[in-house]
DNA sequence: TTTAATAGTGTTATTATTACACTATATTAG
DNA sequence: CTAATATAGTGTAATAATAACACTATTAAA
């Protein structure tokens, strides 16, 4: 409620105790072997050293939670623009950061196709790796990032059956094979080969373009593109993708 | 990151400028008539006299989030303890509040058994009313809480279709009439009544109470209740409702 | 040329969904 | 007390969706 004033010394001043909020992204790539989420490794307390999510603080009064997203994606993993990008939820818990302050994060998912972000390390100073999801999950996150990571695995999962936002982290080109692994990762078991193809086909937004795998060491799989535009025509009649 | 330090003056300074953070409720109610969303008249400037969503600015270094929202749910609307608190989203434009600071908001989405809370005004100066749905639709809100109000009927229409959390909506003793009237609103069509109610029934989790509607002209229902502990249970199991 | 690895393809049985109309019970009005 | 009104409550058959199932095709490597 209290207005916020500056001060000549560049503090500024409030009524009542203030609270930071932070972004952080969860961000998801797929690869031949399977999903990964980026991870950095902290260069300074809290901390320090421990895997978290990428993130920072936003600059108050300057911009919107999502753009603040896509600038810290940007400035820490070198990531220019997310296929997709959603709010996973903002986590409050006062002594979830260690410092003195109260602060809140709000966390994004975001998905990429890792083939259009070679560069990995990013411009700031802390390095940052795609790790596999198993071994990710293993790990002790810092701040509650734990959590936050574990709600965003269930919402991906949960969200994959019934939006076709997984073709946000296959290549534009891909393989029926790559889709079906996403699904089976999501829903935890393994399906039909022909029948999860009829079912994916049948959906008619998905192009056969001619072209086949390469640098493969077995019968090579014809590759497929999503049909964006032919989805939304689609939603915007009622129609809910659904596998 | 700038760590805050009081000054004598009861002022609270910082390296950077801060954002403040409120907490907003949008609070759904069913009534023989419908759903109803909660919205009260705004005794103060912004938007003094204008509807708008019960919430408030959270204590800083003090609570959760969640706690926030049970706290101004109970000051604003005299609201003890929803059957049902989710957080639907946080929304962050530095230009959504009109005074000079950058105000973002959490926003809640809570469930109540309207029979459970007959003092609606609550203890605080601002004046709570039950709107029904086609009403508060057409009203335009303070700040952006249209926004929030479309989003959290869309997720709740949404999440009433494979989560039973509509029952936290209803008396703990209703006729199947009214979850149905409730499935129908949700999905925007109405439905078949024998249909819905088998598969209702074959999900196991409805008890027939052996009570029957009172004070109502002409024959009475079946009164149901709704088995939660066979449902936790069932959920365990890897099952989900769907209906 | 054989082996290994993965791609690609249809049919049938089972299960779930949809469409559909009448009888039962209570209240109210004449 | 009878008739009209209003809503509760119930089963079956047609249709559609899902699930189960096994072999042939192609390429690279040995």
């Amino acid at each position: 409620m209290g207005p916020g004033q500056k001060t000549k010394t560049k503090t500024y001043c409030y009524d009542f105790p203030m609270v930071s909020v932070t972004v952080d992204c969860v961000i998801f790539g797929w690869d031949n072997d399977g999903l990964h989420v980026l991870l950095i490794e902290r260069g300074e307390e809290p901390f320090e050293g421990q895997w978290a999510l990428p993130g920072g603080f936003i600059r108050a009064g300057e911009e919107d939670l999502e753009k603040a997203a896509r600038r810290e994606l940007s400035e820490e993993t070198g990531i220019g623009s997310p296929r997709h990008l959603e709010q996973l939820g903002t986590y409050g818990h006062p002594d979830r950061d260690p410092r003195k302050e109260h602060v809140i994060t709000v966390a994004y998912i975001a998905l990429i196709k890792r083939d259009e972000h070679k560069p990995q390390g990013g411009t700031a100073a802390r390095s940052a790796h795609w790790i596999p999801m198993e071994k990710a999950r293993r790990k002790r996150l810092a701040f509650d990032h734990d959590q936050i990571f574990s709600d965003a695995v269930e919402r991906l999962y949960n969200k994959l059956r019934y939006d076709p936002l997984g073709f946000n982290l296959l290549p534009n080109k891909f393989p029926l094979r790559d889709v079906q692994q996403l699904y089976e990762v999501a829903i935890g078991h393994e399906v039909d080969k022909r029948n999860f193809r009829k079912k994916l086909l049948e959906t008619g937004l998905l192009e056969d373009t001619q072209e086949i795998e390469t640098d493969v060491k077995h019968r090579a799989a014809k590759l497929y593109q999503f049909n964006w535009t032919a989805y939304q025509k689609r939603r915007a009649e009622g129609w809910t993708f659904d596998i």
